[in-house]
DNA sequence: ACAATAGTGTCTGTTAGACAGTATTCA
DNA sequence: TGAATACTGTCTAACAGACACTATTGT
């Protein structure tokens, strides 16, 4: 009753929207197989000091990045006999959102790289680890189905946030143009927004709102 | 850079609906930990003869039922250090499933039970194995949650139905009743159904319809 | 005053829910 | 002919999308 136990990772794809397309978080691998190649952030779970397979992301991200991201969920399990050279692996699939601002230092900082997820992955390098560019894809559709009916992208903003701010991240993961008028009546009646303060730009001063829980399901599709 | 590798299984929340009532399919467990006790269909992962985690499911069904479920399909992976008195482990979870006639076959030749968990699990046995009862939980979950907008209820009627019936299976997985008229619109005008032949009854003969894709998704809310 | 951006009011077409009514069978 | 079940037509209220409008700032 002794089987061969499988590898057992976790995988983090780690996104955030800068200029209106979605980019991923990739890191050179330092070491084989696939030395060199651009992969997740990720590793093996640890059996003596991880509590559960989240717990084991989050440490991930804190021991090569030195960050707590402001969204962490389970995607996916990939398991299967051909990803990893090595031979029989699983990894649990985990989507990670924060906000470019804080991403960009962990680039200066980490050694960590954002690359542009859009147009199905046509600019990310060439040489990416295992079945990440998968991953990848996995993660991103997720992000976009639940886009709709949630407030999960309000992750890829600051805590604080105008509603012109937010209808922008709505409209780069759904990929299409919303009516102002239209959004504000549906985001306000749907999600719960706590009003912060004021902020002031170039024309009128926007209300700031905050995330009232840190995620809302929609019982109707927003867009 | 050895750690110890975590078990590693897959577990199946084997669903169907009997008298309006989702039951989930049990074995006892014939031997330690946890002998006795009532647990979901599940095994190890085979790395030598499982191509992934979705063929170990099929190979554990076919093996410990003898059977080919109408659907299947990964939920989660639930991976802790508390959840197998042996020691950390994970389990890939997967909801299956398929009509009561055939599962009642089952039941009379392979030894497996059928135990209703509606009410919050309030009438699932009380020995119940692991965590199995909070699989149980998440799997009826998303059942719940895709029911509303996909076709994946129809898995729990033979391979053709009529209108009503299917009416039926969704109300009970829904927990609420459908008005016919507006059933019948939105169900023809979202899900790809052929038609199929007719069934006679004890009033008016129905049209019976098989599904034209394994699992359509609606663009919107069905109810 | 005007450019720029934030935010409101309201009209219209579409969709969802309610429900009355028709259709087709068997006893 | 009536009970039983399947199915259709249509009315109404709610909602989504479009868009014209007002509001508040900086220059």
């Amino acid at each position: 009753m002794n089987y061969t136990k499988p590898d057992l990772t976790v995988d983090i794809v780690l996104l955030t929207l800068i200029e209106g397309r979605l980019h991923v978080a990739l890191m050179r691998r330092d070491k084989a197989p696939e030395e060199g190649k651009w992969a997740l952030v990720g590793g093996y779970i640890h059996a003596d000091e991880d509590t559960d397979s989240t717990a084991a992301a989050l440490r991930t991200l804190r021991v090569k990045l030195d960050f707590v991201p402001s969204h962490l969920e389970q995607v996916c399990t990939e398991a299967n006999a051909t990803r990893d050279p090595r031979g029989w692996s699983a990894s649990v699939v985990h989507l990670a959102l924060h906000s470019p601002e804080v991403l960009a230092g962990l680039v200066a900082s980490k050694g960590m790289q954002l690359f542009d997820v859009e147009d199905d992955g046509a600019h990310l390098p060439e040489n990416i680890a295992f079945d990440h560019q998968k991953l990848i894809r996995l993660a991103v559709e997720r992000l976009r189905a639940k886009a709709g009916y949630s407030t999960i992208v309000a992750h890829m903003l600051p805590e604080t946030f105008t509603l012109p701010e937010l209808q922008g991240v709505y409209e780069s993961v759904l990929g299409k143009a919303l009516n102002p008028a239209n959004f504000r009546r549906k985001i306000l009646e749907r999600a719960a927004l706590e009003v912060v303060g004021t902020l002031h730009g170039t024309g009128r001063p926007a209300q700031t709102y905050r995330l009232g829980h840190a995620l809302d399901y929609f019982d109707r599709q927003l867009a």
